[in-house]
RNA sequence: GUCCCGUUCGUCUAGUGGCCUAGGACACCAGCCUUUCACGUUGGUAACACGGGUUCGAACCCCGUACGGGACGCCA
């Protein structure tokens, strides 16, 4: 880390409609990792200025969101919506500074201007109309909104740290509204004006706001402020190359939780979207802020791929503790029916965990391959179950009881005892196994037959066999 | 329509002029391991959008074309 770094500060700045989608989730987390990669600040604002759409609620679910994906902020959340008077201000500042002007233009008039423009062909631009006329020749009783006065000339430059230079000629860009005429602030405004007031050195957003940025740069270089350093980083998209949305599944980052994904794999999946170092693919918190950099993210926009992700979350999986995946896997069985969830079920669970997680692939996965120790005789079969228990293997499961009520109940001893009955009678332990599986678990899939058993321990293996049997 | 950005296996990507008969990961296929399912492991299929140029040499530099995305609002 280098001197004077500390000083670097970013933000993510969402605007609450109700979802923490997976690319706001990427954009947070990159500006996460930045600042704690420099050793700077990662800062949280919400920009709620459309009270329209901003709720309380959607706030919560943000917060929610990065709490979970564990992106801890530093300093107190900024609502945009607080700091609209100091946007007025600013606004009216460069109103007197001449470096902005009164439009008297109502909404129909500017509609109109609009679709002049496009049946035309120009582009849909306002197209300066007050920008030197005599502010005395103001209709009355009309509101008037302010517009920057920007420069007609010459051309606006960003240079940024995704997409390297990025030039635009001022003649494209129209003077914007930065003032409304109901005295709130537009969005390009209020923005400029809250990055610039918490001392923002970084934005790290979406490609989306590129062309913005522009226009973003007219309102630091008329107040004379000194300007961001900017990194645009590229959308991600759905698996069909379109806009990521709800119909290509899960985009909201809670449904990723409710659907079994652990916070870690993805940010770790995230991460992976767009940065690489090398040919590293699995990289957790520690490692993510040692290695990242904006000078390794990539331009072009990537897709979702759902297949990545669950591999990745097995993989994370694998490597959870045992008591919190036992505390997760208990808390997803509470809400399935016919089951005995005392401390007992809790218990073996927790012995049967590094058995299970091995393959396991998101938490509903795991919670499902677990049940089995939680319910109680009768067994529900799954049908491949039941076609195992054959009145031939009924007969076997009856010897086989028989035996393992001799034998200590440790995954060793109960192995030993399986193979030699197994070697006694003539049979592969494949042939012994399965019926076995069937009888305990209801399922043809478990983890190894000897570690089942010792998890469900001498009593109740031993019922469970004898009531398939049966 | 105008402006801006992008384009390497199906997907995520490595690659910054010779190390590339293009590497890794996921997915897919086949084999091994095995007590089912996974894990693991071995191998396989599969890409530089297209066309020009610059150069002894181009995935890499330049120019076009195509395709994709984004922005053009008193939304954010």
């Amino acid at each position: 880390m280098t001197q004077g770094s500390t000083a670097i500060r970013t933000r993510f700045a969402p605007s609450p409609t109700g979802l923490l989608h997976i690319g706001g989730a990427r954009t947070a987390l990159f500006n996460y990792l930045y600042s704690r990669h420099v050793g700077g600040a990662f800062l949280l604002r919400v920009e709620d200025t459309d009270r329209e759409r901003s709720t309380d609620a959607a706030t919560q679910v943000i917060l929610e969101g990065l709490d979970w994906l564990g992106l801890t902020r530093d300093e107190q959340t900024v609502f945009q919506s607080s700091r609209a008077d100091r946007h007025a201000v600013v606004a009216y500042q460069l109103l007197e500074t001449g470096k902005a002007y009164r439009c008297w233009c109502s909404a129909e008039e500017l509609r109109q201007m609009r679709e002049q423009a496009v049946a035309e062909g120009r582009s849909p631009r306002y197209d300066g109309r007050w920008r030197d006329r005599d502010p005395a020749e103001a209709p009355a009783g009309v509101k008037p909104s302010i517009r920057l006065k920007a420069p007609q000339e010459g051309e606006t430059v960003v240079e940024d740290m995704v997409q390297g230079t990025v030039r635009v000629a001022n003649a494209e860009m129209d003077d914007m509204i930065i003032l409304r005429s109901d005295g709130t602030p537009t969005y390009l405004h209020a923005v400029v004006v809250d990055d610039h007031d918490m001392g923002i050195t970084h934005v790290i957003r979406g490609d989306d706001h590129l062309t913005n940025t522009f226009r973003q740069v007219q309102i630091f270089q008329a107040m004379g402020w000194d300007q961001p350093r900017f990194a645009h980083i590229p959308l991600i998209h759905g698996a069909d190359g379109a806009k990521l949305s709800k119909r290509h599944g899960a985009v909201s980052v809670l449904e990723f939780r409710e659907q079994g994904f652990l916070p870690e794999a993805v940010c770790n999946y995230l991460l992976r979207l767009g940065w690489s170092h090398g040919d590293l693919e699995v990289v957790d918190r520690d490692e993510a802020i040692r290695l990242f950099d904006i000078a390794d993210v990539n331009r072009g926009a990537s897709r979702m791929d759902y297949a990545k992700l669950t591999n990745l979350n097995g993989i994370y999986i694998r490597k959870a503790d045992d008591d919190r995946l036992t505390r997760e896997v208990l808390q997803r069985l509470a809400h399935q029916p016919h089951l005995s969830l005392g401390s007992i079920a809790a218990a073996r669970i927790r012995a049967l965990m590094p058995q299970l997680k091995e393959r396991a692939k998101t938490l509903v996965e795991l919670a499902n391959a677990a049940a089995f120790l939680a319910r109680v005789v009768p067994l529900p079969m799954e049908p491949k179950a039941e076609a195992q228990l054959t009145a031939e293997a009924k007969l076997l499961l009856r010897d086989v009881g028989s035996a393992l009520g001799e034998t200590d109940f440790t995954v060793a001893a109960i192995d030993a005892a399986l193979r030699g009955f197994a070697e006694a009678t003539g049979r592969k332990l494949g042939q012994v196994a399965q019926p076995l599986r069937a009888a305990l678990t209801g399922s043809t899939v478990s983890p190894g037959i000897d570690a089942t058993i010792a998890a469900l321990g001498r009593e109740e293996a031993l019922a469970r066999i004898s009531a398939a049997a049966r």
